[in-house]
DNA sequence: TTGTAGGCGTTATCAC
DNA sequence: GTGATAACGCCTACAA
């Protein structure tokens, strides 16, 4: 059914050894060249295509890497994704892409599969969560993961051992804040998305924190966290409007957030940014032309991806390493200046 | 370095055969109780992993699903993959993730890739071209990818001999055309794709030809032709101003396309839906929340994703087999009636 | 039930 | 330069 190298020797009248060479034609390429020639037309003639596993286990590595993230669909992750796909693809390694659907216990067990398919190495997109729990298994399932050859980085917190890209997200939250200060806002509320999620927290908390030093207190009934996506942005709003009392100014911790925010906003007759402005976070591509144009603060979500990918695939030292990304403030419409 | 089968087999004192029965236990369980304890108790103790490119050369089969798409960040396309992924972690399979980057070149290629790998099946998202010796080449790729045991099935159009997930394009702009012709729209605009694109065209025609046969017809200058994602949204748009004359109603042929539009739009002034009436094609989720809320045709990209992989692992009988997909048209704030 | 041995498709180490 | 042949890690008749 399938045809082999042996069929390609046999069919060129040389021996299995001289076929491999003449095919792989990578190391020391030591093979003549009319029985090359030979050989590359067999190939041809039989339309042979090497067998990547038999390779890999000839070889001792295969030419795989894994991206981990918490949702596909998310369009912070996509955008990762495609650098991701695109260094992986200039590294000439196959993208193994595997969606944990934002259940730490799935991410888990991901790593473990990306183990037993021995990819060379795992990129791990998406912040950390604060439970210990889950932390030290994924410590460990990585540790296996590299003491079985593999390497691996991550986009997020520097908390599990590994080459990390660091996101500053107190940076970008925190000139929020001071611009939305500046833009004349005092009364404020944060959709803060989960409370255990390190990224969601960051932002958030300097945020809150960057107003207090302004001399801004925000209560705490303004400060509610859901999900860090569309759904707990509506659930989110939704919970804020029947508060009661408006804000003069809405910061979501997640442009999705504050796109779900949006929708039950109009819904309920709010007006962006005439009722209450509205600013996300991350800049994701498909939002920048929306009207009102939202506020956010940016990451280099693309360049994101390459620069994991780069840390996973050098390796590890003893000394996880560490690169820490800045964020870039982008106003919009949706927080024009208040009075 | 890396633990074998072996090494479990001697920490338990049992065969090699044995231990491998234990811990795969698959088929004929016929291991005695007590030296299954001892070998998966070595297993745990040793941290063994199965090597998942060794078992699937003995096996003779993999455990890969490939999918195939233009552009992971695109959200029609993440949203399909995500669909992918949900499947193939449901059957079992790890996602092979190759993002082709619109060339038609790279997506042959990609294929030829996943040959390598023994994958078990591809997907391949994305309407197809109609450039014949790009069609020939993939349609000789994938008939190699088949012969060498693998199954596959596309999203787009039956004319590569596979198991297709057929979209009916022409439907949903036909009952777009008619929908805004009731509206009172009488003067329009085609933001329509590549030439070469058959999505495109298909959606494109549908909507001109159905138009006409309601007694309006289009102007060629009214018909421009970009790529279908962001950017050409943004250049037809920028031709269609340089023009002079606005319409009344524009259909762009894609979400990604009204959006790079409407950025455009904005720019100049334009507004929408005050100054010209706008219409999109996919309904991705993103842009469902909006202002003003887009007006577009609706297609179940998640369950796209899971009818295709249903194809795909269906294996291919001789005749390929062919699903349509209707379409659900959506209309919203961006093109109210117009008198 | 358990063990022995051959094979999966390649690569790599040797001799020649 | 070229060709036997032993790995690579696992599965699976076949035999015991």
């Amino acid at each position: 059914m399938t045809v082999t190298l042996s069929d390609v020797a046999r069919e060129a009248g040389v021996s299995l050894a001289t076929a491999s060479r003449a095919i792989n034609g990578s190391a020391s390429r030591t093979v003549g060249a009319e029985l090359r020639d030979r050989v590359l037309a067999a190939a041809v003639r039989l339309r042979y295509t090497p067998d990547a596993n038999a390779q890999a286990m000839a070889r001792g590595r295969t030419t795989s890497l894994g991206l981990l993230v918490h949702n596909i669909a998310d369009p912070y992750f996509s955008a990762i994704a495609a650098g991701v796909a695109q260094s992986a693809d200039a590294a000439g390694l196959q993208l193994t892409l595997a969606s944990s659907e934002n259940d730490p216990a799935r991410e888990i067990e991901m790593v473990h599969l990306l183990r037993r398919q021995r990819a060379r190495a795992i990129v791990l997109a998406g912040g950390r969560s604060d439970d210990v729990a889950v932390n030290d298994h994924l410590r460990l399932a990585l540790a296996d993961f590299r003491s079985s050859g593999g390497s691996a980085a991550l986009i997020g917190q520097p908390i599990l051992g590994v080459n990390t890209v660091v996101i500053n997200n107190a940076q970008g939250a925190s000139s929020l804040a001071r611009a939305m200060h500046d833009l004349g806002y005092r009364r404020f509320a944060v959709l803060g998305g989960p409370e255990d999620y390190l990224s969601a927290r960051e932002r958030r908390d300097a945020f809150i924190f960057t107003l207090r030093e302004l001399g801004t207190t925000i209560a705490d009934a303004d400060i509610v966290s859901t999900s860090m996506d569309h759904a707990g942005g509506q659930e989110a709003m939704r919970i804020l409007l029947a508060a009661g009392t408006l804000p003069e100014m809405i910061f979501a911790v997640a442009d999705t957030m504050a796109l779900g925010a949006l929708g039950v906003m109009r819904e309920a007759g709010v007006r962006v940014p005439q009722d209450v402005a509205l600013a996300g976070f991350n800049d994701i591509s498909t939002l920048r032309d929306v009207t009102p144009a939202l506020t956010t603060v940016r990451l280099p979500l693309h360049e994101l991806g390459h620069m994991a990918t780069e840390l996973a695939l050098s390796g590890s030292g003893d000394e996880p390493e560490i690169r820490t990304v800045h964020t870039e403030l982008v106003i919009r419409d949706s927080t024009p200046r208040l009075r």
